[in-house]
DNA sequence: TCTGGGGTCCTAGGACCC
DNA sequence: TCTGGGGTCCTAGGACCC
C-alpha cells in the first residue's frame, strides 16, 4: 500500500534503566540492572524518592513508574535502587539521535528518550519501512548497548501508539487500515493525551476504549470536553497532521524547581530558595540569549496544594538580581503563611535579548548586566561552585539551583562507545 | 506511607477600551 | 440614569506529556 507520508516513532525501553545498566556494564559492573529487579529513582531521605524508571524484572512485583520508593521496596525487599545520572542520559540520547541521523534528514527529538523520524522516500535507500525499522533497533541495540520500539505509521500520533504496543525491542506497524483492529480495543486512557483527569469524566459516560470514543458522537464530547476532547476524538481516528520538524520548537519558557529537603516556614529561608533559582533561570536565559517578559513563583504546601503567582515586568530581563527581586516581591505577596515543600520559578514570554535597549535609562542594569557575564564565565570555566553570593554562602544550599548536573555528579570517564 | 523536575497548552474571570 | 457587546491583555489554575 502506498503512503504519502511514512513516519517511525523510536522509543527507548526503560530508558533512564538501561542507559545506566549500559554505563556500569562498560565500567566493570558484572550484574546487569536489566536483568535483577531494580529502578532508578531519587532519595527519599531528602524527599525525592520516587521511581524514575524500572527493569522489566521489577515490573514483574508491580512497581510503577511514579510511585515512591518505600512502596517499591515493600512490594520488593530486594530491589536494587540507583540515583538518576542525567548527564549520561544526556550522552546516550545523542547519541542514539547520531545513528538516527544516517537514515533520514528529518528527525525531531520529542524528549530525551523519544524521537520521530520521516522515512517517506526513503525506501530507495534502506528498504521498505519494516525491513528499515528493523535495521534501524539493531543498529541502536549493537552499536550502543540498548533496546529500542520502533511504531510505523503515517503520522506521529499513530507512530507514537504503535511504539507502545509489545516491548521490548520490537517494531509494530499501525497503519490507518489497522486501527480499528489494533488500536479501537485498547483502553481509552492508553490513547496519547488521554489522562487522569479525563479518563474518568469518559468512564462515567460509558466510555471505555479507544473505539469507544471514536464511536461516540463528536458534540457529545465537545459538550462535556471542550476541545481537548476534540483533539482526542480526532486521535481516536487517527487524525493527526503535524509535521516531523528537525528544527524543534522554540523555547517557550524557562524553569527551574525544587521540592526541600525539609518544610520551609519563614520566608528568609524561602528566599534563599528564591536566589538560587534565579541564579539558575538567568543563567540558562542568558546561555539562550533571550530575555523574559513574564515570572512566574509557585508553591507546594505540605498537602500538596499548588499555586502560582506571576507578572508581566516592565522591560524584558535576563539579569539575575532583577528576576530575584521580582520572585521576592511575588512570594511575599501570595505566602499565606503555611509550610512549603516545593518552590519554583519560570521564566516565559521570551524575546531575544539582542535589542538590550535599557542601559541608557537605566545604568545600574547595564553594572548587573557586566557582573552577570563574569559571573557566567567563571561558573563555565571552573564549575557552579566556584563563586556564590554571601548569602548563599554558609546556607548550605546550591549556589545555582536545578537541572545542571553537579560536579561531583561529573566526576566519572565518559562513556567511550558512546561519544 | 510518601508522593521529582522540566515543559506546553488551554480556560476562565476580571480589567479596560471602543 | 442605565444599558449593550466585542476585543485584548493579564493573571491564576489545571491538564497533559516525558
Amino acid at each position: 500500500m502506498a503512503y504519502d507520508r511514512i513516519i517511525f516513532h523510536i522509543d527507548v525501553n526503560s530508558a533512564y534503566l538501561a542507559w545506566e545498566a549500559v554505563y556500569r556494564l562498560q565500567h566493570g559492573e558484572t550484574i546487569d540492572l536489566r536483568n535483577v529487579p531494580s529502578v532508578v529513582g531519587g532519595n527519599p531521605e531528602t524527599r525525592h524518592g520516587i521511581v524514575l524508571a524500572k527493569s522489566i524484572p521489577a515490573k514483574k512485583y508491580k512497581i510503577l513508574t511514579g510511585e515512591t520508593i518505600i512502596q517499591a521496596v515493600m512490594k520488593c525487599p530486594d530491589l536494587v535502587i540507583v540515583p538518576p545520572r542525567y548527564d549520561r542520559y544526556i550522552q546516550a540520547s545523542a547519541a542514539m539521535v547520531k545513528i538516527l541521523e544516517q537514515y533520514s534528514p528529518k528527525i525531531q527529538r520529542y524528549s530525551i528518550d523519544e524521537v520521530f523520524l520521516d522515512y517517506t522516500n526513503m525506501e530507495c535507500h534502506f528498504g521498505d519501512p519494516v525491513t528499515a525499522a528493523h535495521r534501524i533497533k539493531d543498529h541502536i541495540k549493537d552499536e550502543l548497548g540498548f533496546t529500542v520500539n520502533i511504531g510505523i505509521s503515517t503520522n506521529k500520533l499513530l507512530a507514537k501508539m504503535a511504539g507502545d504496543f509489545e516491548k521490548p525491542d520490537k517494531v509494530h506497524t499501525l497503519f490507518p487500515h489497522e486501527i480499528k483492529e489494533k488500536m479501537w480495543p485498547l483502553p481509552v486512557e492508553e490513547l496519547f493525551m488521554c489522562g487522569s483527569k479525563t479518563t474518568p469524566k469518559l468512564r462515567k459516560r460509558g466510555i471505555y476504549t479507544i473505539g469507544d470514543l471514536a464511536n461516540t458522537d463528536v458534540s457529545l464530547i465537545r459538550y462535556w470536553l471542550k476541545s481537548h476532547g476534540v483533539m482526542l476524538w480526532n486521535y481516536a481516528h487517527g487524525r493527526e497532521y503535524s509535521n516531523v520538524s528537525s528544527d524543534g520548537m522554540p523555547m517557550k519558557g524557562i524553569g527551574n524547581s525544587c521540592t526541600t529537603p525539609t518544610d520551609l516556614k519563614d520566608i528568609e529561608s524561602m528566599k534563599l530558595y528564591i536566589l538560587s533559582l534565579s541564579e539558575m533561570v538567568a543563567m540558562r536565559l542568558r546561555d539562550a540569549q533571550k530575555c523574559a517578559n513574564v515570572l512566574c513563583v509557585s508553591l507546594r504546601d505540605t498537602s500538596f496544594n499548588n499555586y502560582s503567582h506571576q507578572k508581566k515586568m516592565e522591560v524584558a530581563t535576563d539579569s539575575t538580581m532583577v528576576i530575584y527581586n521580582t520572585a521576592c516581591q511575588l512570594l511575599e505577596k501570595m505566602w499565606k503563611g503555611e509550610a512549603i515543600r516545593h518552590i519554583g520559578l519560570r521564566a516565559s514570554e521570551l524575546q531575544s535579548n539582542n535589542s538590550y535597549q535599557t542601559s541608557i535609562f537605566y545604568p545600574k542594569l547595564e553594572r548587573e548586566r557586566t557582573l552577570d557575564k563574569a559571573v557566567d564565565k567563571i561558573r563555565e570555566k571552573y564549575g557552579s561552585m566556584a563563586i556564590m553570593r554571601t548569602s548563599i554562602l554558609g546556607s548550605g544550599l546550591p549556589p545555582v539551583m536545578g537541572g545542571v548536573p553537579s560536579d561531583e555528579e561529573n566526576q566519572f570517564p565518559m562513556m567511550s562507545s558512546i561519544l
